[in-house]
DNA sequence: TAGCTAATGGAAAATATTTATCATATAAAA
DNA sequence: TTTTATATGATAAATATTTTCCATTAGCTA
């Protein structure tokens, strides 16, 4: 708890415990949509707002610790900013999961054939996990 | 035109001027959302109701030869299928290009890491275009 | 711990998105 | 052509999403 703590002080936003909530849900779920963490959260916490939820995930977006994935058949969900890493999304459950694979390969291609000042790549692999195949 | 009647007709849905005009939109422009279809096409067709794009958006959507694509930070657009491509994303203006980029290796290493069975993969590229640059 | 500032909750409102309804029009087969 | 099944348009309605308002509560600094 205390590094999620750490985190929302190091962005300069009061430390809550709707954001440690939040926060903490995001870590350990890894990828999840703003209804998600609503419905998650306020089990065990009744009095939570769905617009405490939206202000929140918009002032995190805003300081940059946290980004939006969108994966198509899928809601938007967030995911705290880390290492770089790509995502697998299994066709029959839905379950989203890192993967870290190399991109670099990649956007230089993308590069030598564009022309474009690349800044960043989202890769996402769509699958079968194990557990449904 | 001819090749637009040629692919409703080889879907099994009845050549109308409204799927010709998506149809044609979508191929000329690339990647476009029902807004920009709706827009679009109504200038030059002003009978044109947005039930009729949505109508038939998932009617394209389900005889498979249009897919959706999402991308962070714009409305979810759609193309027709075609070769297997990659999008280049302007940071700067949101144009949207596509890029054949070879995404082999890339699908295999998340074989190899996941054990999932792969079935296609997504590549966004984010940059700035050389326009915007 | 007092005081200031910002966050929260609850509800409503504002937007946005998508679907349903049904009378009319039209594509395509006979 | 005529017929028949389907598509369209216009509107309303149903959903879904996000923001606003404001009184109350609660972090956090001094």
């Amino acid at each position: 708890m205390e590094k999620y703590i750490e985190l929302l002080k190091s962005n300069q936003i009061k430390v809550t415990p709707q954001r440690l909530a939040i926060v903490s849900l995001m870590d350990m779920h890894g990828h999840i949509s703003v209804r998600e963490i609503f419905d998650k959260i306020k089990a065990n916490f009744p009095s939570l707002s769905l617009a405490t939820v939206y202000k929140n995930i918009n002032a995190m977006l805003e300081n940059n610790f946290i980004k939006e994935l969108k994966i198509v058949g899928q809601d938007a969900k967030y995911e705290l900013i880390k290492e770089a890493h790509s995502h697998m999304i299994c066709q029959k459950c839905g379950k989203v999961e890192d993967i870290i694979l190399d991109t670099q390969k990649l956007a230089m291609a993308a590069a030598d054939k564009s022309a474009y000042q690349i800044e960043e790549s989202t890769v996402q692999i769509f699958g079968v996990c194990p557990a449904c195949q």
